[in-house]
DNA sequence: ATCACAACTTTACAGTGTAAAGATGGGGTC
DNA sequence: GACCCCATCTTTACACTGTAAAGTTGTGAT
């Protein structure tokens, strides 16, 4: 577990720690594979025994961000689905989680939807942990709708209920919209307030 | 208006010209200011007798970018207006410019919400701007508020109607939605679909 | 005619990702 | 137990980045 001298033992998962700590403490800019290498106490150039560049190593932490996010959904939403019975999809759990997410690790996130990770399509195990991410919020939609039983299309539904939770994170990630201009307690109340403004949303807020 | 020698003339414009320019060539990661120099036919740290650091530069470019996109809204909002006897206040046509816009310049629109244009707080001219383009979308969702008696805040709505656009915007120009996956014939019919799905916005789809 | 100063060039430096080649030592084979 | 292969790691080097510092140039004001 302790550092070995030439051959490492476990190098990859190593720096993939050092990675995620550099991250988290510089964010994007400062996240050089030459600070990650002497932060796993290694040369410069040992990373590429492991990762065919940065951009593989960055989608590694990217995939790891995304089966985090995943987890952090679906644990706020079946909070709330317990305490409220669970008679209807969590949507607003869902969102939260993911606004809690973006906020709570605005590199991370950066990242994971950023292009220094380079096409998601070059590496399947980003493109799955995303698709399932994805497909977590899909399912919640779909299964509101037909509960519904509303005509919309599940498909762009769900578009539309990642692209406003989607857009919250970011422009509440540059600073560009708060609770605050909204009179608002928190970005929480506010990621709720919006949710509502959906109308599969609003439709099943009243489960009589 | 040809290259002068020692003493550009307006080397200022000309810079920002050239940025521009490999910015929509490049993209946000080939824009390098020793390109720009070259490009105008200059020394590499010409630049700063005109500019702090890239970051001003790129505050230029981004500021330049949303009076861009605030025309383009305008504009689209205006023609659909016109089309339809401006009955109400086109939010769809805002936001079909927003998208339009972001996919039709996705490096500078990345570059406008990106973070390597530094803090916008710093660059007056790119607050106020952004600030211009927010406005334009924030009076509409209001004014429609009002006229269909709603009681829901503004503040809100507008919140709620940028998120999804912006949203719309940044996930499809990182090809993670498309309206492919929805199987409709255009991102723009996506756009429309998804737009309906904010209670505001359909409470005003039928004047009657 | 001179001078001051803004605009520009040259040079230099620390930092980046990464290609290429050399060193090292653990695991499999005899 | 001796051997050697080869993945793993180090060293060196290169092209590129933003930008600081100091030198050059020419224009507009005195």
């Amino acid at each position: 577990m302790a550092k070995k001298q030439y051959h490492h033992g476990n190098l990859r998962d190593s720096l993939v720690a050092s990675a995620h700590g550099i991250l988290a403490a510089e964010g994007v800019p400062g996240l050089s594979l030459r600070k990650v290498a002497a932060h796993a106490g290694v040369s410069a150039t040992a990373l590429y025994s492991h990762f065919k560049d940065k951009r593989e190593l960055l989608a590694v932490l990217a995939a790891q961000g995304f089966e985090q996010l995943t987890g952090l959904m679906a644990s706020e939403a079946g909070k709330r689905a317990i305490r409220d019975g669970a008679a209807a999809p969590d949507l607003a759990g869902l969102a939260l989680g993911y606004v809690r997410f973006a906020t709570g690790n605005k590199a991370l996130f950066q990242l994971m939807f950023g292009r220094e990770t380079g096409n998601p399509k070059d590496y399947p195990y980003l493109q799955e942990a995303s698709a399932r991410c994805y497909g977590l919020m899909a399912d919640a939609v779909a299964a509101r709708l037909e509960q519904s039983g509303s005509a919309d299309s599940p498909a762009v539904a769900a578009t539309a209920a990642w692209s406003l939770v989607h857009g919250l994170s970011t422009l509440i990630n540059d600073g560009r919209i708060s609770a605050g201009t909204c009179e608002l307690a928190s970005n929480e109340a506010l990621v709720l307030q919006a949710c509502r403004m959906l109308t599969f949303a609003e439709a099943a807020q009243e489960p009589g």
